[in-house]
DNA sequence: GCGAGAGATCGACGTGTATCGATGGAATCC
DNA sequence: GGATTCCATCGATACACGTCGATCTCTCGC
């Protein structure tokens, strides 16, 4: 992909126009594509339900991937801001972030 | 990606077991992939937010990019089930899927 | 300080995807 | 019938992504 999609939208006079704020679409597009992976969705699903932080080596445990794979996953959930981390010794514990956007917040409470 | 994440579960024990259906799992990646780029994102949005079924036409205009390239991502939204077609002559009209799960409405609700 | 373990990063590989131009199929108009 | 228009499909290309093994960076316990 060139170039974000919104500048490639014309003028746009037949179709009724759009309301939804351009960086909010490159917005949603970033947290839709972190969650739009089987793992990475499952993964956010176990966090949600989990009252505690989970240690990242638990997933390692419970997914038949290799640990640069999980720890791949966790980073892009990491970067699009769905997940926050603690380190505490050895061990990274995540958790759900607790700053989300309302509509990402509403997103998860529809997918998980 | 050689198999569905939900093959590569193991036992789990550690972390709290997960409620969602494992099919379930596969069908809301396929509706977020679909959602999860940019154009069709908007697309979703302009087709929301109209009354009427609107031409593929329109988008073709609407995006600065090629016919193909506009069906191929109209193709998309449709084989994910989101929106359904109808033609009229030489025209095809797009309009939001009637027959949504309550999941994905909910997720359209919150997203466009 | 040193070895060991947890987790992030790196490099590479195969697959998926967005994009385009060219082609094909169907309905319309003359 | 023939030309035209709209849209889907095909083939090719470039890039993004998921995955892994290897390596690096911490922190802990000795």
């Amino acid at each position: 992909m060139k170039a974000a999609a919104h500048e490639r939208v014309k003028g746009v006079s037949s179709p009724p126009a759009m309301p939804m704020a351009l960086a909010r679409v490159d917005q949603s597009v970033v947290v839709l594509k972190a969650l739009a992976d089987p793992t990475r969705l499952q993964m956010i699903g176990i966090l949600k339900r989990s009252p505690e932080p989970v240690c990242i080596c638990d997933f390692t445990a419970a997914f038949d991937l290799s640990q640069p794979t999980i720890s791949h996953h966790m980073g892009k959930l990491r970067k699009a801001g769905l997940v926050d981390v603690s380190k505490a010794g050895i061990w990274a514990y995540y958790r759900l972030a607790g700053r989300l956007e309302p509509k990402t917040r509403a997103l998860l409470d529809v997918l998980a």
